[in-house]
DNA sequence: CTCAAATGATACTTTAAAGTCTCACTTGAG
DNA sequence: CTCAAGTGAGACTTTAAAGTATCATTTGAG
């Protein structure tokens, strides 16, 4: 392979701390193949490793949404782009989840990327409102907080295996636009709705 | 309060382990006000202690959800229910989340609970789909992680104050049934499909 | 009030993992 | 070939947190 040592450290190191959050730096260079003089050589101290792993997730996010934020086109078309970028970071990305979640990291460095992507997520979600792609009454909160979750658990199951990369993104789109649900249920939701609200 | 101390450990310690999953012994003592001994008169060792948390955290999924999975009720109503029930959870079953994953948990009496509400998770999902309710095309497995994924997004969203408790399992709802979309959005949809597809 | 049980404070030992250092070995550019 | 740079192995020190032990204090049932 082409990677570099540290490329390869970073990312046996994520696989590591995905299985295992706490993860010693000795099974870390074990994984990684390495001995662990050289692991410290690379990053003199586990917090300066982890930094680096946090980092290489914003960069990876960045690279993976910013252009598809930044072209011009329908906020609907936006958000399938984006959903199919976010889908295969994976377990870079989600090392967010092993760690304390990346929201409340104190380094301004780790915390702008996701900031970032939320701040435009929530844009996103504000012009598919505009756009009457969406309905208006739902908290945009909620929109954000949906599309987040559905590609988390669509990066899940394509990881385990149970669905196919090239339909996840499909998968998430669908529920999120459409939801699961028959014409026979979204008249029995709605009454349900009207009864106990 | 009624508390025992007990309890409020377990109660404060999954606090600390939410904030930050590598808490101390004595950042969890000084959290529950108690003193580093009597931490360790009530739990021999950090790890009794944590397990002790996911038991616990096993037992309320159980006791939250088992009632609802036992009755005899449609299943779309069943769905409604159990939504309702796992929301308030919260924290406590979300602990999941920061130790490693629930389901990779050696121990069987921290398994089985979750293995168990995942199973019969399944198997509404299929009566879902027998009864009409849901499409028949969706993966079921699909269907189970959007469930599980979205509940999990309420809960924070509750936690962080930014949706009402009581509409929580409504938006839920309304995500997995009809999603978010207008009438305009599902044409564009079932479009874009067919060509990517 | 009295005493047993539980607690808090704190000093102590142990342990696991972080982090350092040295030295012999590999490897690839010149 | 030669040498500099990077590496692996492993012995070593340091550190932070786990875990233990002791004793004075609190508290609540009788």
């Amino acid at each position: 392979m082409n990677q570099t040592t540290q490329e390869r450290i970073i990312a046996q190191a994520i696989a590591c701390i995905a299985q295992n959050s706490g993860a010693s730096m000795d099974e870390i260079a074990k994984a990684a193949g390495v001995g662990r003089a050289t692991l410290f050589r690379h990053f003199k101290s586990r917090a300066e490793l982890m930094l680096a792993i946090k980092l290489n997730a914003g960069l990876k996010l960045q690279a993976a949404v910013g252009p598809v934020f930044d072209t011009q086109l329908p906020a609907r078309e936006k958000l399938l782009k984006v959903i199919t970028q976010l889908i295969p970071l994976g377990a870079s990305l989600n090392v967010s989840a092993y760690f304390d979640h990346p929201v409340r990291d104190q380094d301004p460095r780790v915390l702008a990327p996701y900031m970032d992507c939320m701040e435009r997520t929530r844009q996103l979600c504000l012009d598919l409102k505009a756009e009457g792609d969406v309905h208006s009454d739902i908290p945009v909160s909620w929109l954000v907080a949906s599309i987040d979750s559905l590609v988390f658990a669509a990066w899940e199951k394509v990881e385990s295996g149970d669905i196919a990369p090239k339909q996840a993104p499909w998968l998430v789109l669908s529920t999120f636009l459409t939801g699961h649900g028959t014409g026979q249920t979204a008249a029995w939701f709605t009454q349900q709705k009207d009864v106990h609200q």
